[in-house]
RNA sequence: GCGGCAGUAGUCUAGCUUGGUUAUGACACGAGCUUGCCAAGCUCGCGACGCGGGUUCGAAUCCCGCCUGCCGCACCA
């Protein structure tokens, strides 16, 4: 058992970052509240992923329901692989899907059967296990999709989606039309996304219900050549390859995403792209570089639209090596199937106008939930006296704490008015005058506040105030109408600690 | 989903074996006092037996079901 997972819990718990959801009904296992930290966490982690892939990369953002009609799942191929009935030896232990069996025993399609029938169906059939010979155990669905009906009476049967992929997907005409035609283009999505897990257990690792960011480069396969690959092309990655997962060998291979693309590790220069991509993005949510890999998935484990899937994994105490992202090659896949299903063309004009294709898609997918407990969890600090979220500054939901030195004199009153001004120049500010100043400082740390303000005697003398930096304790003095650009400028890492004011020797009894 | 163990204030915890006063303590939290910089101190206060049923004169304590968590198995497209 991992104690560090326990503290960062326990104190994500006590501070309103996590809270198992539905709490005072007995909770359901899956599902986790962000608390009011958490929240602020969540979308600052978000907005990165937005300034990574909306912003920089340049892609569009969309947003589509959460509730898919069945036709469009049959389509993605989700309908055939998730909402599968499945069974168990009761001798062996081994899973089967009921409608395999039932074909290959029965000679009969069962898909789509009601569970009892299913049984009764088994029974009569006499099916066993293909295995051991074994008797089976009862049916029972798993991983599946939530399902629900759209409007009453006919009952259109609809799903939660189990990724945000299929929106964009749906969308590809008018998307293309909105890139006016040119190729290669990107669209990203922000959302829930749904999966029935048969028996969470990982915590916040795995959810039933979780956030995802998701993007889809769509890209001419006949030019798979990434317009910026040479900004990234110098990129040091460590790949664990499917080949040496087969030999049983944990040995890693690092290489530039060059060499990566140039010896065929990765298929192609979009896919490696985006593996550097998603490493600089999880360095900059102050994850450390040792503890990121990717991982290559073998044949057997990738999803049924996938030709090549690398997952970005992190290191956690708890967890062990946890996906945070896939990057995977979808092909033609999704867009021959809406076209096959929908009777739509969706095919259009290659880069030189000169041919009609369909595009070919990768899709660098990832989980919010996760690198957010990531996150917490490497930004954990335990030191002799204290304990602390050591966050990146630009993920601390609360950016500045704004205390009285003492109850007295005019103090509150004062630190009351700056932090009033704070908050209307727009910092994530909070005020506190409870108990003793290091007790402030200390509950600031604890939520991983990179700064607090403290509003002293000289304040009211000289009208400056003291700034005290979370990781080193020390203090500088500032001029109270300097101070709001001094923090911007600390909170953007413009400018050092230290120079940013008048360093103090503080006495401490 | 199967088997084993567990669940007491915001957090940690005593009590459970052997049923019986107003459920123990600490920390945290709030108010007041105090306090010249890193969880100081004093006073007061808030706050819990996971949920439901059963046994019993009486249940935190014994029994059953459910929920949740942990461990193992299975599962994780």
């Amino acid at each position: 058992m991992s104690k560090k997972h326990e503290e960062v819990m326990e104190l994500a718990k006590r501070r309103g970052f996590i809270w198992p959801s539905f709490e005072i009904y007995g909770g359901v296992a899956g599902f986790y509240d962000f608390g009011p930290l958490g929240a602020l966490l969540k979308n600052k982690i978000i907005q990165k992923w937005r300034e990574f892939y909306v912003v920089r990369e340049g892609f569009f953002e969309i947003d589509s329901p959460s509730i898919v009609p069945e036709e469009v799942l049959k389509a993605s191929g989700h309908v055939e692989h998730f909402v599968d009935a499945m069974v168990e030896c009761q001798k062996c232990g081994a899973a089967f899907r009921v409608a395999d069996l039932a074909r290959e025993q029965a000679g009969k399609d069962i898909e789509g059967m009601p569970k009892e029938e299913m049984d009764r169906f088994f029974k009569k059939h006499k099916v066993r296990c293909p295995d051991c010979g074994g008797e089976l155990g009862k049916i029972f669905d798993f991983n599946a999709m939530f399902r629900t009906a759209i409007g009453p009476g006919s009952q259109r049967v609809g799903y939660l989606r189990p990724e945000t992929a299929q929106g964009i997907f749906i969308d590809f005409k008018r998307l293309q039309r909105h890139a006016r035609g040119k190729l290669p283009f990107g669209v990203v999505q922000i959302g829930k996304g749904y999966r029935n897990e048969i028996s969470p257990r990982q915590g916040i690792i795995r959810l039933r219900e979780f956030t995802m960011a998701e993007a889809e480069v769509f890209f001419d396969p006949g030019d798979p050549h990434h317009p910026r690959f040479s900004e990234l092309a110098g990129e040091q990655l460590r790949l664990w390859l499917a080949k040496d997962q087969e030999k049983g060998k944990e040995q890693l291979t690092e290489v530039t995403v060059e060499q990566a693309v140039k010896e065929k590790l990765v298929c192609n220069e979009f896919m490696a792209y985006y593996l550097a991509l998603t490493k600089r993005f999880l360095l900059d949510l102050g994850i450390p570089n040792e503890v990121i890999r990717f991982r290559e998935q073998t044949p057997g484990q990738r999803a049924h639209y996938s030709s090549e899937t690398w997952d970005a994994e992190v290191s956690t105490e708890r967890f062990g090596w946890v996906e945070i992202a896939g990057i995977a090659y979808r092909t033609d896949y999704d867009l021959s199937r809406h076209a096959q299903f929908s009777g739509e063309d969706l095919t259009i004009f290659s880069a030189d106008k000169k041919r009609k294709v369909l595009c070919h898609v990768v899709e660098p997918s990832y989980g919010i939930d996760r690198p957010l407990y990531c996150a917490l969890e490497h930004a954990y600090v335990q030191e002799k006296k204290r304990k602390y979220f050591r966050l990146k500054k630009d993920l601390a939901p609360i950016e500045v704490g704004v205390f009285p030195l003492l109850n007295r004199a005019g103090m509150p009153e004062k630190a009351r008015e700056v932090y009033g001004n704070l908050k209307l120049k727009g910092f994530m500010a909070e005020y506190n005058d409870a108990g003793s100043i290091g007790r402030r400082y200390a509950r600031a740390d604890e939520i991983g506040v990179p700064y607090c303000v403290t509003i002293d005697y000289e304040t009211l003398k000289q009208n400056d105030v003291t700034i005290r930096h979370r990781d080193t304790t020390k203090q500088i003095r500032v001029d109270i109408e300097k101070l709001p650009d001094v923090l911007k400028k600390l909170l953007n890492d413009e400018i050092e600690f230290d120079k940013a004011g008048k360093p103090i020797e503080t006495t401490s009894k």
